[in-house]
DNA sequence: AAGTGGTCTAGACCACGTC
DNA sequence: ACGTGGTCTAGACCACTTC
C-alpha cells in the first residue's frame, strides 16, 4: 500500500504519532483497547515496522499509550483522567487525588493593567477578559482564582454562557489553542478580606499564592491564573523525577 | 573489537548508558566538549551505532548530552548545574535562579517517632539522624530545614564534622545512593517561635512548608525533610509540561 | 506454536555545519 | 567535499504472553 504520508516535510515518524494521537482523541480506539500491532499498522500506513515503533514509544513515553511485551500496545486508561490532571496539583495530604468543580463565576472584559500586560506581554491598551471564580473541593471551597486572558486570542469567551470546569479543554476545543507547558511561582500569603468572603477563612490565615504562566504549544503567552489556597486539608502535591 | 558489556544480562544500550553517565561524572570529558561520534563509540565499545544512539538519544532527553545535527554530541554545559538545581526550586520572583548556601547545622541521632516512621517506612525503635540548618540566600536566611534520615542507610553520617551544602552528592559519593525521584507536598503555614529565632522573621508571618521524601533509584525512602521558607523575597518557581 | 513488543545490527540516504 | 547527527528500512533474534 501507498503510504498515507508525504516524506520530506516532515519526518514520518512524527506524522504517524501525530495520525495516532488523532484518533486516540478521536476515539477510533476505547481507553484500555489494544492497538494493531506494529507490523500491521506499518502495512496499513505504508511505513516500516520500526518508524510505526519510533512513534508509539513517544506515545508511550509521554503517557497516551501503554506497551506491555508480549501483549501488545494499548490506549493508556490514565490519557483522559491526565489531561484533567496535567496542570492541577492539590491533593489530600495521603497523596490522593480529588476532583475539583467551579462556581460563582464572575467575567469581566476590560484594559490590561501594568501587570497584566508584564504577565502576558500585551501591548498598551490591550483588551483582556478576566474571569473570577472559586473551586469547590467536596462542596468546600478550597481556591480562589483569577483567570486573566488576552481578549484577541480568545475573542468570545466573555459571552459565553457557561464556563466548563477544566478551561483548557475549552481552549483547545474553542479557539485551537492548545497549553504546552505551565510556568507556577509559588508563595505564603495572609488571607485578606476578599480571600475571607469567598474561601470562608478569617483574615491573616496562610494561604497558598500561586502565580501561573500558561504557554501555547508554540511559546505564546495564553493566561495569567491566580490561585490562592486554602491548605488547611489540601496540599499541592508534586513529583519529581 | 571485542564488546566491553556482556550481552543478555541488561541490553546492550543500557549497559552504553550507564558507561557514558559513568564517564560524564569522572569527568573524562570537560563540560560542553564533543563526545566522540556515534560511529566511533559504537567501534570503540564493539556495539553497532545504532545501540550507541539509542543510549545517546536516552542521555539527551535527560539533560546529560546536547546533540546537535552536524556538529556532533555535546557533554551538557547545565548537566553539572542541574543536579545542583534538580530539586531546588526556590529563585527570585523574575525567575532568576540563585544559589543557597548553609550554616548553623545541628546533628543528632535519635529513635524514629511516629512521624518519621511513616514518612520513611521505618520499623519501630528504629534509628534516624535528624539535621537541622538554615539556608541562605545573599547572605539572608530564607529557609529552615529539618532531615531525617535512617541512621543504618547513612551509617556515620552524623559523625562527620562538616556536611556539604548538597546532601545529596554525598549520600552518592560517601554511601553510593542515588536519589532518582522525589515527592513534595507544599502547604502555606504561619511562623512559630522556632522559625522567628531560626530565619529573622515575626511570629504569624507567611511561610511556605514543604514535607519532602526523598526516594532512591530503586524506589527506597532515603530522606524526609521539612523546609519551612520565607517567601517575602523568592518564589518556589517550577515549569510543567 | 504463534503472536506480541524489545533489542540489535547493517546499510542507505538526508539535513546540517564546517572547511 | 566531508563528517556529523537524523531518518528510514529490512531483517534477525530474544523475552514474554497466550493458546
Amino acid at each position: 500500500m501507498d503510504s498515507k504520508f508525504t516524506p520530506g516535510v516532515r519526518p514520518l515518524y512524527q506524522q504517524v504519532y501525530d495520525y495516532l494521537l488523532e484518533q486516540v482523541a478521536a476515539g477510533t480506539w476505547k481507553l484500555g483497547a489494544a492497538l494493531p500491532s506494529e507490523q500491521a499498522l506499518g502495512q496499513q500506513l505504508g511505513v516500516s515496522q520500526g518508524t510505526v515503533r519510533k512513534a508509539l514509544d513517544e506515545l508511550a513515553s509521554i503517557g497516551v499509550m501503554e506497551r506491555r511485551q508480549g501483549k501488545g500496545t494499548f490506549v493508556a486508561v490514565n490519557s483522559e483522567e491526565r489531561s484533567l490532571f496535567r496542570f492541577f496539583h492539590l491533593c489530600t495530604p495521603g497523596g490522593d487525588r480529588v476532583t475539583p468543580s467551579a462556581t460563582g463565576e464572575k467575567v469581566t472584559r476590560r484594559t490590561a493593567t501594568a501587570a497584566d500586560m508584564a504577565h502576558l506581554g500585551l501591548a498598551k491598551n490591550a483588551k483582556v477578559i478576566e474571569i473570577k471564580r472559586v473551586r469547590l473541593i467536596e462542596q468546600q471551597p478550597i481556591i480562589f482564582e483569577t483567570i486573566i486572558v488576552p481578549a484577541t486570542m480568545l475573542a468570545g469567551l466573555d459571552k459565553r454562557k457557561t464556563l466548563p470546569n477544566s478551561l483548557y479543554s475549552l481552549y483547545h476545543s474553542a479557539f485551537g489553542i492548545n497549553i504546552g507547558s505551565v510556568q507556577e511561582e509559588l508563595r505564603a500569603a495572609l488571607a485578606d478580606k476578599q480571600d475571607r468572603d469567598r474561601l470562608s477563612v478569617p483574615i491573616g490565615s496562610p494561604l497558598l499564592h500561586i502565580d501561573r504562566i500558561a504557554f501555547g504549544i508554540d511559546g505564546t503567552r495564553v493566561e495569567w491564573r491566580i490561585s490562592r489556597c486554602s491548605t488547611a486539608h489540601h496540599v499541592y502535591s508534586i513529583e519529581l523525577s
